[in-house]
DNA sequence: TATACTAATGACTAATCGGTCATTTGTCAA
DNA sequence: TTGACAAATGACCGATTAGTCATTAGTATA
């Protein structure tokens, strides 16, 4: 595990340096201090490396983003924050974003194009529901355009972060795309993207979470590791999964032990949707 | 001159669909029907053509703007047209788009990432002259935000000529996206990106046009060509360009004479910006 | 110490890569 | 028909690739 973890950060240099196709894993296995077999140890072929690391490495910010959105009670910073911590992300994990977040146009493999775009329809699910919270039902017919705007700063902004390393004032930045989303979202009268649009876009990326997928998530993860709150809490979450006996604020309980560990917040947050908490 | 042209659009295809390092020369020999050795005829290396294939797409894209920029005499339509352009280039490329402008993020190559930087920052320069003719000096503190804004969208919306095949009215996309800048124009308090941070960011792949730079780009497209109003025109130019003795107005004359011919107008666009017209 | 087991190694393979060059083909004028 | 020249070919090169597997090193138990 802790194997997996080193061989996917080396990787990550690499790619950011290189390029996917232009690494080798021999490379990525003389970074690492490691002999070639030890790489296919950890993962089947070069292409699990790379599906391995979206998972590793999106998982963390689509919970980054749900926190802020689902969690900060002001309303008048909640845009400040969500800019906020998106950039934070953008300036702690700049070589991450540069593998992952620009963009999927070089992702030519459709197992990972699939991947990526799931993430991303993660990430805009998020963003809706700010803007529902935020400005309600006047939005309604202009939600998606907003959404599509906030993303268009992300991209736009980002490159400061991904490709200079100057010092940025990050409250600043925040403040000025708070106000930017605001006055779009205020103003704005031409729709262009509706919902069906959005429907007909992501829905061939967009997996429900079942039953058995959900299972099937938390028994990769049932082995590697030892007794603990966590183990537990993740034992009887499961049992609660195949047959729901406990009330809501147990489950809810359960999964809010997860949370913080971050080998287990992808499940914590996919459960939580999953049991609509 | 042709043999060039068939290998860059074969192997556009094959980037858009492959990625360049997963592409071969033998891969794009084939689809073009011809063999190895006549591939390296044309082209000295595989980075070779990657760089001609960026200075082939991607100029005819800036001049695109440029064109429309410069020449829309309506102030009220000039967003409209600016955007219906950008995206009727994304529709009817979508695989160059594909390949150069979703993302530098991929493009490990020094220069080959000066390059296409360069050629963003002369979009830059172009929008950034639309919203001076537009907003004037009202907009003084605010421009570098709005020109990221805009690139923002074009980012953002530029997916979905890209990703998908969806029939899109670009009229309404036009309106929409020239009713969102116009807002953030007028309504942006809070600037974030000043000139001096744009200047810090951009000089160094900023070359400026000297004299021997236009020289040598007016020699390399001598040869190919046979006698023509066009290649009068351009040899007349050259002599301006070595020392200058003509009227200003007959100079623009020669310009424009080259304007239309797609072999020379990125040298009249680069021409015009040497003589200021 | 002996045994049993897993973790780790790196030489190896078959395939493919970018790039070269002696050779052939095609096209002219004489 | 010939000779001269340019255009095009594809077998070939050394280097590198992803992936394999017989072997070894390390560790825990008995």
């Amino acid at each position: 595990m802790l194997k997996k973890q080193l061989i996917m950060e080396k990787a990550l240099e690499l790619f950011s340096e290189q390029g996917f196709e232009a690494t080798s894993v021999q490379q990525i296995t003389e970074r690492c201090g490691i002999s070639k077999g030890a790489f296919y140890l950890s993962f089947k072929t070069k292409d699990e490396l790379m599906i391995s690391m979206v998972d590793y490495y999106l998982q963390q910010f689509i919970i980054d983003i749900d926190r802020v959105v689902k969690c900060v009670p002001n309303k008048e910073t909640m845009l400040v924050e969500f800019y906020k911590s998106i950039f934070q992300a953008f300036r702690e994990h700049s070589a991450s974003s540069r593998v992952f977040l620009n963009e999927k146009a070089f992702i030519v493999k459709k197992e990972l194009f699939d991947k990526v775009t799931a993430y991303e329809a993660e990430m805009s699910k998020s963003i809706i529901y700010m803007l529902e919270q935020l400005y309600g039902d006047t939005l309604h017919h202009t939600k998606y355009d907003v959404m599509y705007c906030i993303k268009g700063f992300m991209k736009s902004y980002a490159e400061l972060f991904i490709f200079s390393d100057m010092p940025l004032d990050l409250e600043q930045l925040a403040q000025s795309l708070a106000e930017k989303t605001d006055i779009i979202a205020r103003h704005t009268t031409i729709p262009f993207i509706t919902e069906e649009f959005v429907s007909l876009i992501a829905k061939p990326y967009e997996k429900e979470i079942t039953k058995d997928t959900l299972l099937q998530l938390m028994e990769q993860n049932m082995d590697h590791t030892e007794d603990s709150i966590e183990k537990e809490s993740l034992e009887l979450l499961k049992q609660q999964v195949e047959k729901t006996t406990y009330s809501r604020a147990i489950i809810k309980g359960l999964i809010e032990n997860l949370r913080p560990d971050p080998a287990y917040n992808w499940i914590a947050y996919v459960s939580a949707k999953y049991f609509h908490i």
